[in-house]
DNA sequence: GACAATTTAATTGTATACAATACTCTCGAA
DNA sequence: TTCGAGAGTATTGTATACAATTAAATTGTC
Protein backbone atom coordinates (compact mmCIF):
# COMPACT_ATOMS: atom_id res chain seq x y z
CA UNK A 1 0.00 0.00 0.00
CA UNK A 2 3.08 2.21 0.26
CA UNK A 3 3.59 2.88 -3.36
CA UNK A 4 -0.24 4.10 -3.76
CA UNK A 5 0.32 7.51 -5.88
CA UNK A 6 -1.07 10.44 -4.97
CA UNK A 7 -4.79 11.79 -6.08
CA UNK A 8 -5.06 15.35 -6.99
CA UNK A 9 -7.99 16.95 -7.53
CA UNK A 10 -6.78 19.07 -10.30
CA UNK A 11 -6.44 16.04 -12.57
CA UNK A 12 -9.58 14.35 -12.09
CA UNK A 13 -11.89 14.50 -14.84
CA UNK A 14 -14.71 13.87 -12.31
CA UNK A 15 -13.94 17.06 -10.43
CA UNK A 16 -13.93 19.05 -14.37
CA UNK A 17 -16.98 17.41 -14.97
CA UNK A 18 -18.85 18.20 -11.86
CA UNK A 19 -17.26 21.88 -11.83
CA UNK A 20 -18.95 22.30 -15.52
CA UNK A 21 -22.03 20.75 -14.45
CA UNK A 22 -22.48 23.64 -11.37
CA UNK A 23 -21.57 26.02 -13.94
CA UNK A 24 -24.06 25.60 -16.51
CA UNK A 25 -26.31 25.42 -14.34
CA UNK A 26 -25.95 28.89 -12.82
CA UNK A 27 -25.44 29.97 -16.22
CA UNK A 28 -28.97 28.78 -16.94
CA UNK A 29 -30.29 30.16 -13.65
CA UNK A 30 -28.83 33.62 -15.20
CA UNK A 31 -30.53 32.90 -18.46
CA UNK A 32 -33.92 32.15 -17.49
CA UNK A 33 -34.35 34.45 -14.80
CA UNK A 34 -36.74 36.50 -16.75
CA UNK A 35 -38.60 33.42 -16.91
CA UNK A 36 -37.98 32.15 -12.99
CA UNK A 37 -36.98 28.82 -14.04
CA UNK A 38 -33.91 27.06 -12.99
CA UNK A 39 -31.91 24.02 -14.93
CA UNK A 40 -34.14 21.58 -14.08
CA UNK A 41 -37.07 22.88 -14.63
CA UNK A 42 -36.13 23.87 -17.79
CA UNK A 43 -35.14 20.73 -19.19
CA UNK A 44 -38.09 19.25 -17.73
CA UNK A 45 -40.52 21.64 -19.74
CA UNK A 46 -38.04 21.34 -22.74
CA UNK A 47 -39.31 17.31 -22.79
CA UNK A 48 -42.71 18.33 -22.51
CA UNK A 49 -42.52 20.80 -26.07
CA UNK A 50 -41.13 17.87 -27.24
CA UNK A 51 -43.76 15.54 -26.63
CA UNK A 52 -46.80 16.71 -23.98
CA UNK A 53 -48.19 14.92 -22.19
CA UNK A 54 -45.98 12.36 -20.24
CA UNK A 55 -46.18 10.80 -17.21
CA UNK A 56 -44.21 11.19 -14.37
CA UNK A 57 -42.55 7.98 -15.36
CA UNK A 58 -42.18 8.67 -18.89
CA UNK A 59 -40.70 12.06 -18.37
CA UNK A 60 -38.22 10.77 -15.77
CA UNK A 61 -36.47 8.59 -18.11
CA UNK A 62 -35.71 10.79 -20.20
CA UNK A 63 -34.31 13.12 -17.50
CA UNK A 64 -33.05 10.32 -15.27
CA UNK A 65 -34.42 11.10 -12.90
CA UNK A 66 -37.27 9.89 -10.18
CA UNK A 67 -40.61 10.31 -8.77
CA UNK A 68 -38.54 11.37 -5.41
CA UNK A 69 -37.06 14.49 -7.18
CA UNK A 70 -39.62 14.99 -9.88
CA UNK A 71 -43.02 14.97 -7.71
CA UNK A 72 -41.86 17.97 -6.05
CA UNK A 73 -40.33 19.76 -8.98
CA UNK A 74 -43.16 19.34 -10.74
CA UNK A 75 -45.59 21.02 -8.33
CA UNK A 76 -43.62 23.73 -7.84
CA UNK A 77 -43.96 23.98 -12.01
CA UNK A 78 -47.52 23.49 -11.04
CA UNK A 79 -47.52 26.07 -8.79
CA UNK A 80 -46.02 28.58 -10.81
CA UNK A 81 -48.26 27.84 -13.97
CA UNK A 82 -46.52 25.76 -16.42
CA UNK A 83 -47.88 22.55 -15.82
CA UNK A 84 -50.88 20.86 -14.66
CA UNK A 85 -50.24 17.28 -13.09
CA UNK A 86 -54.24 15.21 -14.11
CA UNK A 87 -54.49 11.73 -12.61
CA UNK A 88 -55.37 9.15 -15.73
CA UNK A 89 -58.64 8.20 -15.76
CA UNK A 90 -57.47 4.71 -17.88
CA UNK A 91 -55.22 4.10 -15.30
CA UNK A 92 -55.53 5.78 -11.61
CA UNK A 93 -51.88 5.34 -11.10
CA UNK A 94 -50.87 7.41 -13.35
CA UNK A 95 -50.11 11.20 -13.19
CA UNK A 96 -50.04 12.84 -16.97
CA UNK A 97 -48.50 16.55 -17.30
CA UNK A 98 -49.28 18.50 -19.25
CA UNK A 99 -48.17 21.93 -20.45
CA UNK A 100 -51.02 25.22 -19.75
CA UNK A 101 -51.76 27.51 -22.38
CA UNK A 102 -49.18 29.93 -20.89
CA UNK A 103 -46.26 27.64 -21.76
CA UNK A 104 -46.88 26.90 -25.14
CA UNK A 105 -47.44 30.39 -25.40
CA UNK A 106 -44.23 31.29 -24.22
CA UNK A 107 -42.30 28.34 -25.50
CA UNK A 108 -40.51 30.29 -28.62
CA UNK A 109 -39.75 33.07 -26.07
CA UNK A 110 -37.68 30.53 -24.21
CA UNK A 111 -36.20 28.57 -26.85
CA UNK A 112 -34.96 32.29 -28.44
CA UNK A 113 -33.31 33.94 -24.96
CA UNK A 114 -31.89 30.03 -24.25
CA UNK A 115 -30.32 30.53 -28.13
CA UNK A 116 -29.18 34.26 -27.63
CA UNK A 117 -27.15 33.18 -24.05
CA UNK A 118 -25.55 30.08 -25.88
CA UNK A 119 -24.35 32.22 -28.50
CA UNK A 120 -22.70 34.42 -25.53
CA UNK A 121 -20.39 31.05 -24.95
CA UNK A 122 -19.10 31.31 -28.41
CA UNK A 123 -18.63 27.69 -29.40
CA UNK A 124 -19.10 26.27 -32.92
CA UNK A 125 -21.14 23.12 -33.54
CA UNK A 126 -18.40 20.71 -34.54
CA UNK A 127 -16.74 21.32 -30.84
CA UNK A 128 -20.15 21.25 -29.05
CA UNK A 129 -20.75 17.55 -30.64
CA UNK A 130 -16.86 16.56 -30.26
CA UNK A 131 -17.54 16.99 -26.77
CA UNK A 132 -20.97 15.66 -26.44
CA UNK A 133 -19.42 12.40 -28.44
CA UNK A 134 -16.86 11.90 -25.89
CA UNK A 135 -19.03 12.10 -22.86
CA UNK A 136 -21.45 9.29 -24.32
CA UNK A 137 -18.26 7.03 -24.34
CA UNK A 138 -17.57 8.10 -20.88
CA UNK A 139 -21.14 8.06 -19.30
CA UNK A 140 -21.31 4.43 -21.19
CA UNK A 141 -18.46 3.63 -19.25
CA UNK A 142 -20.21 4.73 -16.50
CA UNK A 143 -23.14 2.90 -17.32
CA UNK A 144 -21.85 -0.48 -17.98
CA UNK A 145 -19.21 -0.59 -14.61
CA UNK A 146 -22.86 0.21 -12.78
CA UNK A 147 -25.00 -2.67 -14.81
CA UNK A 148 -22.40 -4.97 -14.35
CA UNK A 149 -21.87 -4.28 -10.85
CA UNK A 150 -17.89 -4.58 -11.71
CA UNK A 151 -17.85 -2.13 -8.56
CA UNK A 152 -19.97 -4.02 -5.80
CA UNK A 153 -17.72 -6.89 -6.70
CA UNK A 154 -14.85 -5.21 -5.76
CA UNK A 155 -16.53 -3.94 -3.04
CA UNK A 156 -16.84 -7.38 -1.51
CA UNK A 157 -13.51 -8.61 -2.36
CA UNK A 158 -12.63 -5.75 -0.44
CA UNK A 159 -14.88 -6.22 2.60
CA UNK B 1 -40.16 35.30 -32.85
CA UNK B 2 -41.94 32.29 -35.42
CA UNK B 3 -38.44 31.30 -36.86
CA UNK B 4 -36.77 29.98 -33.68
CA UNK B 5 -35.71 26.99 -34.01
CA UNK B 6 -36.79 23.94 -31.12
CA UNK B 7 -34.34 23.15 -28.31
CA UNK B 8 -33.99 19.36 -28.20
CA UNK B 9 -32.60 17.82 -25.06
CA UNK B 10 -30.63 15.43 -26.45
CA UNK B 11 -28.50 17.88 -28.50
CA UNK B 12 -27.74 19.91 -25.66
CA UNK B 13 -24.58 19.66 -24.10
CA UNK B 14 -25.30 20.83 -20.57
CA UNK B 15 -27.46 18.18 -20.32
CA UNK B 16 -24.12 15.64 -21.51
CA UNK B 17 -22.56 17.54 -18.49
CA UNK B 18 -25.30 17.26 -15.83
CA UNK B 19 -25.88 13.56 -16.87
CA UNK B 20 -22.28 12.67 -16.82
CA UNK B 21 -21.92 15.04 -13.55
CA UNK B 22 -24.87 12.50 -12.01
CA UNK B 23 -23.42 9.37 -13.02
CA UNK B 24 -20.12 10.19 -11.82
CA UNK B 25 -21.41 10.98 -8.55
CA UNK B 26 -23.14 7.28 -8.29
CA UNK B 27 -20.12 5.89 -9.69
CA UNK B 28 -17.76 7.35 -6.65
CA UNK B 29 -20.54 6.90 -4.28
CA UNK B 30 -20.11 2.87 -4.87
CA UNK B 31 -16.81 2.70 -5.02
CA UNK B 32 -16.68 5.02 -1.83
CA UNK B 33 -18.79 2.41 0.19
CA UNK B 34 -16.34 0.85 2.04
CA UNK B 35 -15.19 4.45 3.27
CA UNK B 36 -19.02 5.85 3.73
CA UNK B 37 -18.11 8.51 2.29
CA UNK B 38 -20.40 10.85 -0.79
CA UNK B 39 -18.36 12.55 -3.42
CA UNK B 40 -18.30 16.02 -2.32
CA UNK B 41 -17.31 14.40 1.43
CA UNK B 42 -14.18 12.56 -1.18
CA UNK B 43 -12.90 15.72 -2.99
CA UNK B 44 -12.98 17.80 0.78
CA UNK B 45 -10.67 15.34 1.82
CA UNK B 46 -8.97 14.90 -1.91
CA UNK B 47 -7.88 18.71 -0.84
CA UNK B 48 -6.78 17.95 2.40
CA UNK B 49 -4.74 15.08 2.39
CA UNK B 50 -2.92 17.56 -0.50
CA UNK B 51 -2.62 20.36 2.21
CA UNK B 52 -4.21 20.30 5.97
CA UNK B 53 -5.11 22.11 8.14
CA UNK B 54 -6.97 24.45 5.86
CA UNK B 55 -9.74 27.40 6.53
CA UNK B 56 -13.75 26.53 5.63
CA UNK B 57 -12.53 29.59 3.22
CA UNK B 58 -9.69 27.92 1.63
CA UNK B 59 -11.21 24.82 0.90
CA UNK B 60 -14.13 26.67 -0.82
CA UNK B 61 -11.69 28.35 -2.98
CA UNK B 62 -10.15 24.94 -4.12
CA UNK B 63 -14.62 23.12 -4.61
CA UNK B 64 -15.79 26.07 -5.18
CA UNK B 65 -18.12 25.52 -2.91
CA UNK B 66 -19.43 28.20 0.22
CA UNK B 67 -19.94 27.91 3.92
CA UNK B 68 -23.51 27.31 3.37
CA UNK B 69 -22.34 24.00 1.61
CA UNK B 70 -19.00 23.10 3.63
CA UNK B 71 -20.12 24.10 7.30
CA UNK B 72 -22.70 21.03 7.37
CA UNK B 73 -20.52 18.42 5.21
CA UNK B 74 -17.49 19.29 7.58
CA UNK B 75 -20.05 18.96 10.11
CA UNK B 76 -20.79 15.51 9.08
CA UNK B 77 -17.05 14.53 8.38
CA UNK B 78 -16.18 15.63 11.83
CA UNK B 79 -19.12 13.44 13.32
CA UNK B 80 -18.02 10.27 11.57
CA UNK B 81 -13.83 10.71 12.73
CA UNK B 82 -12.28 12.19 9.61
CA UNK B 83 -11.82 15.76 10.60
CA UNK B 84 -11.31 18.02 13.39
CA UNK B 85 -12.89 21.86 13.15
CA UNK B 86 -10.72 24.13 15.11
CA UNK B 87 -11.52 27.84 15.84
CA UNK B 88 -8.00 29.58 15.02
CA UNK B 89 -6.55 31.15 18.18
CA UNK B 90 -5.09 33.71 16.03
CA UNK B 91 -8.04 34.73 14.15
CA UNK B 92 -11.09 33.86 16.20
CA UNK B 93 -13.40 34.20 12.63
CA UNK B 94 -11.63 31.35 11.23
CA UNK B 95 -12.19 27.46 11.41
CA UNK B 96 -9.53 25.38 10.60
CA UNK B 97 -10.24 21.84 8.94
CA UNK B 98 -7.37 19.20 10.44
CA UNK B 99 -7.48 15.48 9.42
CA UNK B 100 -7.80 13.36 12.31
CA UNK B 101 -4.97 10.58 12.83
CA UNK B 102 -7.64 8.12 11.16
CA UNK B 103 -7.99 10.16 8.09
CA UNK B 104 -4.50 10.15 7.64
CA UNK B 105 -3.77 6.51 8.09
CA UNK B 106 -6.72 5.46 5.66
CA UNK B 107 -5.20 7.91 2.80
CA UNK B 108 -3.50 5.05 1.02
CA UNK B 109 -6.29 2.50 1.46
CA UNK B 110 -8.76 5.10 -0.90
CA UNK B 111 -6.44 6.53 -2.94
CA UNK B 112 -5.36 2.55 -3.72
CA UNK B 113 -9.57 1.74 -4.11
CA UNK B 114 -10.17 5.02 -6.19
CA UNK B 115 -7.31 3.60 -8.21
CA UNK B 116 -8.79 0.57 -8.94
CA UNK B 117 -12.39 1.46 -9.54
CA UNK B 118 -10.78 4.26 -12.05
CA UNK B 119 -9.02 1.28 -14.06
CA UNK B 120 -12.25 -0.25 -14.50
CA UNK B 121 -13.79 2.77 -16.76
CA UNK B 122 -10.83 2.04 -19.13
CA UNK B 123 -9.86 5.12 -20.00
CA UNK B 124 -6.15 6.47 -20.97
CA UNK B 125 -4.92 9.01 -19.88
CA UNK B 126 -4.97 10.96 -23.53
CA UNK B 127 -8.22 10.85 -23.53
CA UNK B 128 -8.59 12.12 -20.11
CA UNK B 129 -6.53 14.86 -20.64
CA UNK B 130 -8.40 15.79 -24.09
CA UNK B 131 -11.37 15.71 -22.22
CA UNK B 132 -10.10 17.84 -19.52
CA UNK B 133 -8.16 20.47 -21.83
CA UNK B 134 -12.50 21.15 -23.63
CA UNK B 135 -13.86 21.01 -20.49
CA UNK B 136 -11.43 24.24 -19.21
CA UNK B 137 -12.35 26.04 -22.23
CA UNK B 138 -16.24 25.23 -21.69
CA UNK B 139 -15.85 26.52 -18.03
CA UNK B 140 -13.91 29.48 -18.99
CA UNK B 141 -16.41 30.74 -20.97
CA UNK B 142 -18.77 30.06 -18.57
CA UNK B 143 -16.91 32.07 -16.66
CA UNK B 144 -16.27 34.58 -18.70
CA UNK B 145 -19.70 34.93 -19.99
CA UNK B 146 -20.85 35.10 -15.49
CA UNK B 147 -18.10 37.50 -14.84
CA UNK B 148 -18.79 39.90 -17.58
CA UNK B 149 -22.27 40.05 -16.80
CA UNK B 150 -23.53 39.93 -20.07
CA UNK B 151 -26.25 37.76 -19.23
CA UNK B 152 -27.31 40.58 -16.76
CA UNK B 153 -26.86 43.30 -19.52
CA UNK B 154 -29.20 40.63 -21.55
CA UNK B 155 -31.77 40.11 -18.94
CA UNK B 156 -32.18 43.90 -18.48
CA UNK B 157 -32.28 44.57 -22.37
CA UNK B 158 -35.11 42.02 -22.85
CA UNK B 159 -36.88 43.16 -19.32
C1' DG C 1 -8.62 53.94 21.23
C1' DA C 2 -13.30 54.38 18.71
C1' DC C 3 -15.70 52.82 14.98
C1' DA C 4 -17.14 51.95 10.33
C1' DA C 5 -16.01 48.70 6.71
C1' DT C 6 -14.58 44.21 5.76
C1' DT C 7 -13.85 39.39 6.51
C1' DT C 8 -15.21 34.78 7.98
C1' DA C 9 -18.48 31.21 9.39
C1' DA C 10 -22.79 29.91 10.48
C1' DT C 11 -27.65 30.04 9.68
C1' DT C 12 -32.00 30.24 7.02
C1' DG C 13 -34.73 29.23 3.18
C1' DT C 14 -35.43 27.10 -1.25
C1' DA C 15 -34.49 23.58 -4.67
C1' DT C 16 -32.50 19.59 -6.26
C1' DA C 17 -31.00 14.38 -5.97
C1' DC C 18 -31.84 9.82 -4.60
C1' DA C 19 -32.47 5.59 -1.60
C1' DA C 20 -35.99 3.45 0.80
C1' DT C 21 -40.57 3.00 1.95
C1' DA C 22 -45.57 3.43 1.63
C1' DC C 23 -49.73 3.41 -0.84
C1' DT C 24 -52.81 2.80 -4.56
C1' DC C 25 -54.03 0.73 -8.64
C1' DT C 26 -53.79 -2.87 -12.35
C1' DC C 27 -53.38 -7.27 -14.12
C1' DG C 28 -52.80 -12.09 -14.36
C1' DA C 29 -53.18 -16.72 -12.44
C1' DA C 30 -55.49 -20.05 -9.80
C1' DT D 1 -63.30 -13.44 -8.54
C1' DT D 2 -60.01 -12.94 -5.66
C1' DC D 3 -55.62 -12.48 -4.30
C1' DG D 4 -50.82 -11.59 -4.89
C1' DA D 5 -47.19 -9.66 -7.74
C1' DG D 6 -45.86 -5.77 -9.98
C1' DA D 7 -46.30 -0.92 -11.63
C1' DG D 8 -46.68 4.07 -10.81
C1' DT D 9 -46.53 7.84 -7.81
C1' DA D 10 -45.88 10.06 -3.42
C1' DT D 11 -43.52 10.47 0.89
C1' DT D 12 -39.63 10.37 4.12
C1' DG D 13 -35.02 10.99 5.31
C1' DT D 14 -30.38 12.36 4.20
C1' DA D 15 -27.08 15.10 1.67
C1' DT D 16 -25.80 18.50 -1.35
C1' DA D 17 -25.92 23.48 -3.53
C1' DC D 18 -26.41 28.26 -3.14
C1' DA D 19 -28.50 33.01 -2.31
C1' DA D 20 -29.26 35.96 1.42
C1' DT D 21 -28.81 37.15 6.04
C1' DT D 22 -26.74 37.15 10.60
C1' DA D 23 -23.18 37.38 13.97
C1' DA D 24 -18.66 37.79 15.51
C1' DA D 25 -13.96 39.19 14.86
C1' DT D 26 -10.49 42.03 12.59
C1' DT D 27 -8.62 45.89 10.24
C1' DG D 28 -7.96 50.43 8.69
C1' DT D 29 -8.55 55.20 9.63
C1' DC D 30 -9.12 59.01 12.16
Amino acid sequence: MSNVSPVLLDEQLCFSIYSASKKFNHFYQSALAPFGLTYPQYIALLVLWEDAPLTVHQLGDRLELDSGTLTPLLKRLEKQGWVERVRSRTDERQVLIHLTDMATAKRDEVYARIGQCQSLLGMSDDEINSMMTKLVTVKQQLDEVSNNRKIAKEVDKTL
